[in-house]
This record gives structure tokens, sequence and C-alpha cells, in this order.
DNA sequence: TGTTAGCACTCATACGTAACGAGTGCTAAA
DNA sequence: TTTAGCACTCGTTACGTATGAGTGCTAACA
């Protein structure tokens, strides 16, 4: 275990780098108000942190840098609460005022703010609707054998699915279905549809045996969730910082970003509750420089999204940490209060 | 007006910087099959066409680099019609073969296809529905004071939006209104949806003539077209080029991309059928080192839609012309059948 | 008169050297 | 245990030189 002077000079360190992201000398430290030793004894005690792999030195002649064993540290033990700042309150607070319900469009400000409060890259996954009740579905034919399906959630949210009709099926039946299905299923949640189809509808669709299998084929395609919603806002964020002045890097992590199916892989991380993946600790090549911060938001308990920010290891991780655990806190209390209406 | 030869230099210039991407000297030139002079004569030529505006010098002891107004001469009158190949022609029929009615999916691929082909960055406007006809329009109260609205048109689109009830207005009344514009508005294209139902509804709403305007309130915002979705694919691909390791340059572009916004501004041209803007041509900074080409797609005949390309200005042009305009011609025939069936 | 060979000149780039200075590690004194 | 002092390291910067690609001009040539 580190000592609380080997602490409080990594922390001053960590600090200093994050701010300056340059290698910090002996001397830097010594000059700072909280500390009260000479450059001498801060040396030693570097030497000491490099040796136990907290820091690293780029070349002799520099100063040093943290390691991610050290970023880790500071991140789990040294980092304060950050206080956000009156602007930073209101921008936030007044996303939660927006009175709008469609959920697509508030994830969609969620992650612009994030991006522009922290100045880093914002992801957000939109809420899976598992949990939404069911308030309307319908299905509409366009031609002998095309349909378009659609799912309206009780918190206003429209699900889409074109579907192709098996034959033999014609509006009357398929009308006579949807008819069905919105007086036994109103309010059942979208996660239990299918199953409840088979247990309640199914009788009485068995009348006609002959569409039976076909009936409940388009009901299969109907209720099938659609594919998850990744939003990404800053991207180009990453180019302000001047370790990244480089293309080569910056090309490799938003041609990375440019896939939605990494993307979801950054965020989709499992469990509830705020994660951190510093720098190496990442799987991607491409992110080995880049720490991720990710929290998820729930809905009436149970998590149903993620919010996450993308920055250089060299992160402001207090900062971050705060302005996304109370993001994700007020995200979850709107989206449930939404939901218990 | 430039005598043949200075066009077959000017040609033979353009055609090696787009391909080497360095300034090229009179050598080159004449070692050249298609020259049969002495790098003295293209010197002079060269000379002659700095002096008339067409080429550039970086520095005195660097060879030429075409200006805006080469590039332009060059689309203009010497480019000629490029073959695709096979590999290339295989990947755009498969995207029209595939039968995917949702437009927006098409959209999505084509930005994805284009920017394969090409290695540029692709932004293609999805198609205004407004020539499409309705299929179908549904109201669905979520609660006293709100509902979705749902538009469905006859290729298969589902818009939809979260309208405010006025007070007064229960499901029975908006059930009725939906009825009435089911039966009356039905294949009636979406552009002309409001007007008609001044004409054709206004009558039978006025007899409760207390809840009309609330009523015209709601078809209002029901009918209000969806923003427009641009879709940009291959943003990093610039990245590629050598003229844009800088950092600070494609930072500019890119954070130009991020903005829907300017988006829309940069493949928003007036007008039908293909359009190439060349480097200083363009209004905004970011891109006064870009090319953009752009073309119109048509559903039975009116432009609906944009495809575009956003490269450098060293760009391929005979190549990129070719794939667009063999794309558009695909997409308008695809959305145009789709249209009459 | 148009074309070409020859040559001096320009200028970005690469390279090697030297000076600089930030920062270290070590030693010895407080 | 802490700190002042000092030699040493090594990346960075500055600078002068060599290199070579490419030009413009002149004079000879077809």
């Amino acid at each position: 275990m580190l000592s609380d002077r080997q602490q409080l000079i990594l922390n001053a360190i960590v600090d200093n780098y994050i701010h300056s992201a340059e290698p910090v000398g002996s001397r830097t430290i010594s000059k700072r108000e909280d500390i009260g030793f000479s450059s001498a004894t801060i040396r030693n005690e570097m030497s000491d942190l490099e040796e136990l792999g907290y820091l690293e030195q780029p070349h002799t002649s520099a100063g040093r840098v943290p390691s991610t064993k050290g970023y880790r540290f500071y991140v789990d033990n040294l980092i304060q609460p950050q206080h956000l700042s009156e602007a930073e309150l209101g921008k936030l607070k007044q996303l939660f005022a927006e009175r709008i319900l469609h959920s697509e469009k508030v994830v969609e400000y969620t992650a612009q703010i994030l991006s522009q409060l922290t100045n880093y890259t914002a992801i957000v996954l939109g809420p899976e609707i598992f949990e939404h009740r069911l308030k309307h579905i319908q299905i509409v034919p366009l031609n002998e054998t095309q349909a378009v399906a659609i799912v309206v959630t009780h918190t206003g949210r429209v699900e889409n699915k074109l579907i192709d009709l098996p034959e033999g099926i014609g509006p009357s039946e398929i009308e006579r279905l949807v008819n069905l299905l919105n007086a036994k299923l109103t309010d059942v949640p979208l996660w239990q549809l299918k199953q409840r189809v088979y247990q309640e509808i199914s009788g009485e669709m068995r009348r006609n045996a002959e569409q039976y299998e076909e009936m409940l084929m388009i009901l299969d395609k109907s209720l099938k969730p659609e594919e998850e919603r990744v939003y990404l806002r800053g991207a180009t964020k990453i180019m302000n910082q001047p370790e990244f002045r480089d293309v080569d890097k910056v090309k490799d992590i938003l041609e990375l970003l440019e896939q939605q199916d990494q993307l979801l892989h950054l965020i989709g991380m499992p469990g509830e509750g705020l994660k951190v993946r510093i720098g190496q600790e990442n799987q991607l090549d491409a992110i080995k420089q880049c720490s991720i911060i990710t929290t998820s938001y729930s809905l009436g308990g149970k998590p149903v999204g993620m919010v996450g920010i993308l920055g250089p290891t060299r992160m402001e991780y207090g900062k971050v940490i705060s302005v996304l655990n109370y993001l994700a806190e007020g995200l979850s209390r709107m989206l449930t209060s939404q939901f218990e209406k």
C-alpha cells in the first residue's frame, strides 16, 4: 500500500498532468501549495512510485507520467467528488425540464449536452423499451404481399417494421387479428408480448386452423424488437487533445466510432452503475490511449440504457464522473415518472 | 480558348496530380506515352497555362498543381466517362436487387456503398415523401393531453409525431376524425393532404363547430413533415489523403460534417442533375480544399433526394461522376417502380 | 517559327552538429 | 529523514550545408 505522502504526490502528479498534458517534473510538484517538500524528496518518491508501476518516464531526462495503474489508483482512491458549476447544472436541469416525451429525442439531446459539458465524446445508448407497455398495435397492408406493422407504447414511442404477408391472408383477417391484439394485450409490457400472445390469443386464433401458423409468423415479425440505437456526439473533440495531434491515431479512433456495432461494444458494458476503463484496460488497440466512463440509467429501478464518455486517458475523471452520475440520475427520474403515468 | 496541345497537357497534369498528390514537373509529363514533346516544350506550355490561371506553383522550384480554374476546365471539357469495373457494378446492382422497401434503409446502404466504392465521404439525403400517397393515418391517445399521430404511406414509410391534445377532445372525437380521414384521403399524395383536408373534410367537421379549430390544429401538427434525414458515411476517409495529414484541417471538415444542418447545406443544392463544386468554389472555409459532387435521384420524374460525394479537390472526378450517375439512375428506377405499384 | 538541349538559379528537404535546458540520480551535509 | 548541490542524460531547437527536383532563359536546330 502507498504511504500517505506517496498518495499525495501521485495525486498531485496525475492532477497536474491532466491539465498540462506534459510530463511533470519534481520541481513543478514541490512548488504546489499543498506540497511541503523539496524537489529532491519528491524525486525520491517519484522514483519509488515508478518502481511500483504507478508512474512512467517517457525518457530519462523527462518528467513522469501516470501509468494505467497510476490512473487506476487515482480513480479508485484519490478522486474527490467535483462540484458542477451553476452553468453546468443549468444546462442539465434544462434538459430534464423539457417536456419531450419522445425518448429518442431526449437521448439525442443528452448525448449533445454531455459532449458539450465535458468536451469529450459522448456515447449514449437509447433506452430499451421492453418495459414500456403496449398502447396500440396496427398492421397496415400495403399490397397483397406486404404490410407495415406498427407498435405504439404508452410512452408514445412508435416502432414500425415492414413484413411479408403469407399467402391467403386478406385484410379482413388482419383486422380481426389486430382487434384481438388490441383488446387483449393493451398495457402489457413489450417483453411479455410474445408469451402472452401464445397464452391468450392462440386459442381464439386456432379456430381458423389453416391460417394459425401464418398469423403467428406475422406477429413474430411484428413484435421483434428494433435494433438498438446508439447516439454519438462530439467525436471530433478528441482532436483538441494535444496528444492526439497525430492523424493516424485519430483516424483509428474515429473509424472505430463510425461503426455502430463497435460503439455498442464500447458502451455496452454489463451490469449497472459507474464503470471506468482506463487506457490499456481497453480491449481495442485503437483506444488503448483513451478512457471510457459509462454508467447506466434506469426505468423503475431496472437499467435500460447507458451513457458514456470517451476521452484521452488524461481525462478529467472527477468532473466527468460527477456529470455522468448527475445525468444518469436525472434521466432515470425522468423516465420513471414518465413510465408511471 | 486553350489550344489542343494545351488541353492535352492540362489533362495530363491534372491526371497525374490526382494520382500522385505531388506537384508535377515538366519531365514527368514529357515521359508520358500520350505526350510527344520534350520537357522544355512542356515547360513553356506550363508557364503559359499558369499565366492563364489554370495552374499554380507551390514555390519556384516545384512542379505545377492545377488551380480551381484548372480543375473546372478539366471537369467541364476533358473528363472522359469512366467504365466501372465488374466488382463495382456488382455491388451497385446488389443494392438495387435487395428487396427492401423501407426507403430509409435503402438510403443508408446507398451511402455506405458509395463511400466504399469511391473511398471518399458519402452524403445522402433521404427521399422526400411528399409524393408518397397516404395509406393510413392513425392517432393514438396516450393520456388526456397527449397523443401520437402516425402516417403510413403506400410505400410503407411510417412517420410519427407526438402532439398535444387541446382540452375537451376525447377518444371518440379523435376516432371519428381518423375514420373520416382514412375514408376520404387514402391515396392522396402527402403534399396535397392539408389542402384536401380543408376542401373535403372541413365541411363535415364544422358540424361540431366548437371543436373545429382544435381538430384542425391536431391535423396541422400531425401532417407536418418530418425533418429531413441526411446520411453520412466514410467521414474518416478524408484522412487517407496525403494533403489532409494535418489534424487542424481534418478537424474543421469533420466538425462541419458533425452538424446535420451544415450537411443539408452541403448537399442540398437546388435543381436536378449532376453538380460539381470545386475547391474555392465552395462557400465554407473548412472545405475550400475539397470538392463536392452531387446529383439528384427522382421518383416518377421529380427529384426527391440527393446523393453526393465529398473528397479532396484532387478527386477522381471521372470515376465519382460515373458512379454517382449510375447510382442515381438505379435509385430512381427502383423508387419509381415501387411508387407505381 | 516552333522545338529542344544546356545551364544557371531557386528553394524545399534532409542531414549533421552544436547549444540549450528541463529533469534526473546520486552524494554529502544539515 | 530531508535537502542542497552537481554531474549527467537526452529530447528539442537552431543553424549551416548539401542535395536534388524543377524552373526559366538562351542559343542552337529542324
